[in-house]
DNA sequence: CTGAAAGCGCTTACAG
DNA sequence: CTGAAAGCGCTTACAG
């Protein structure tokens, strides 16, 4: 590995030259600069970033951590971050919880023990209340991802209430008296407040309390098993809510299975949807998760928070948009 | 910041002893020991990861670049190497190339610069022939995952040969005589590999080599142009195997707007396929991408070579299993 | 069983 | 316009 020592001796000159050539931090005389630059070529010097970093106590790289980096959305979001993060001028190094607690508190450490400058946090769904309690006493910024907290963190996320009610006063207007929330694992907000913001919407469409659907079970055979019994009943809802693409997936398999025609027997909408989206036949209403905005919103926040770590903290809302498809009979393309 | 040098000074030893309690590196009294973790514990103190590669000349990490991470074969490997690399106890630094040779080079020259203990590359399709030549006069260990290459590294990938005559096999016995291989970006490999074997499968099947049609292409629109020019001739192929999962999108979203029934109009098979599959109807027939154990074997492969410098490169390729569904009209479950 | 000190490869005041 | 030297936070022979 050739060094700098390597470098300016080959050049006659002293290291320090060498630095601010390659950093360009202070005036090298033409010539001497030129002499630098080929004996950076000749030897294929390359920098150092760990003695770099350990010098200047920054290493010019943030961290995230997803949940599940395979999942459409999420995919998308490492894309906002990374583009965001190139734009910031740093080095992004990723890393994948699967949603498992244990694997987020390793991470979290590995990063920390890099002394990456900040990191950014989707948490796993069952992560502890006190995971985030190494940010509190210690000065590594983290902002939140998607997943938000009541911590007081930077966060950035996605409007639930507005595309709910949206959705629920849809399809009221089509006549679905009777609708079923699929929400999942509540212990994460997003699906929490999604499924908040459902009896609200109910109410506010002026429809009866009584007849609705709520699902929330963390297990994914629980909510199978809930779905399928809500679409047994005599009463049966005759439109239904996905709250994320996994829980669409395990609808539809039982949609599927009971050979339910969409949305003549009924109506179904989701939110965030599939990769390939065009070939599901009929197409899918879809409540469009922003997420490559909020993956680039956090990088941005994450940046802030480095220049300035006194500044209060900031909780960003991006609105999705939603796309009505023929899976709720609407008059778009099916 | 705490350092070493505070935990030392609480508890009345010397950074040695901290350092050697922290690695277990020598013996410690235990009285010692207990006081210095009990100082460790008290000021969160948290090891350099920095400081201590620097002077041991190894970081304990490695780097993985992706041509997509949102594919669900490439997510797939990426959890591979993830379980591999957790169970080697060495960190992984993740990075997503896009395709794009510009954002793969950075990415690598960003990893170098971090002193990873090697690199496991899956290669962006346009990557030019000399993007490796930086692996060849240093000693930053190469694994090659996927996209393989004639050059002298270990590579991983997957047994394309036999897949695609099986798959040929397979389709002429149901008594197809005109065969469809999209094959799209034959810059790729793996792509290239199997157009090649494309050609020997139909000899071997006793089709005739006209009638069968071999799309290669590295742009989309073109490939589109050609799937369409092709179902549109009298004698139109009756079966079509898409060699990825981009391909297969765009040849279904043809094959649905010609509202061509699978498998009585035209059969269809595909290598990779799609995340949630079993919602796909008929269900497509599949060459299942060996995408986890691909991963695990490219970490393996790197640990050995970052072991053992000097060894003879490996060429590992690993047999995919073909799933046959309704697509092809199988006797499976449609 | 433990400590003092060199050194990993850089950056950056300080001095000229 | 340039160089000598301190120091970032560790590990690891060397010495006792």
């Amino acid at each position: 590995m050739t060094t700098m020592v390597k470098v300016a001796k080959l050049a006659g000159v002293s290291i320090s030259t060498v630095s601010h050539v390659l950093n360009g931090t202070r005036h090298v005389n033409e010539e001497t600069r030129q002499r630098v630059l080929k004996a950076i070529e000749d030897t294929s010097y390359r920098q150092d970033a760990l003695a770099r970093a350990m010098r200047r106590s920054k290493t010019d790289s943030i961290g995230l951590i997803v949940s599940d980096g395979g999942e459409p959305s999420f995919a998308e979001m490492i894309r906002g971050v990374e583009q965001a993060a190139a734009r910031h001028g740093v080095t992004l190094l990723l890393a994948n919880s699967a949603e498992d607690p244990q694997r987020e508190a390793r991470a979290i450490q590995a990063l920390l023990e890099r002394r990456v400058d900040g990191i950014i946090l989707a948490q796993a769904a069952g992560s502890a209340p006190d995971a985030l309690a190494v940010f509190a006493q210690q000065e590594t910024p983290l902002v939140l991802m998607d997943r938000l907290s009541d911590l007081p963190f930077d966060q950035v996320g996605i409007e639930n209430r507005q595309p709910t009610a949206e959705l629920v006063a849809h399809l009221s207007a089509q006549g679905h008296q009777r609708i079923m929330l699929i929400a999942g694992d509540t212990r994460v907000a997003t699906l929490r407040e999604r499924l908040e913001a459902f009896d609200d919407a109910v109410t506010r469409a002026g429809l009866p309390a009584k007849g609705q659907v709520k699902i929330a079970a963390a297990q994914a055979d629980v909510v199978d098993a809930q779905i399928e019994e809500a679409l047994d009943r005599p009463d049966r809802p005759t439109a239904a809510i996905a709250c994320s693409t996994v829980l669409a997936a395990a609808a539809l398999r039982i949609i599927q299975r009971r050979r339910l025609r969409m949305p003549e027997d009924i109506a179904f909408a989701t939110f965030d949807g599939f990769a390939y989206a065009d070939l599901f036949e009929p197409r899918l209403t879809t409540v469009r998760h922003p997420a490559f905005e909020v993956g680039v919103t956090a990088a941005d926040l994450l940046a802030q928070r480095i220049e300035d770590k006194t500044a209060a903290h900031s909780l960003v809302r991006i609105a999705p948009t939603i796309e009505y498809r023929g899976s709720t009979g609407s008059a778009a393309v099916s």
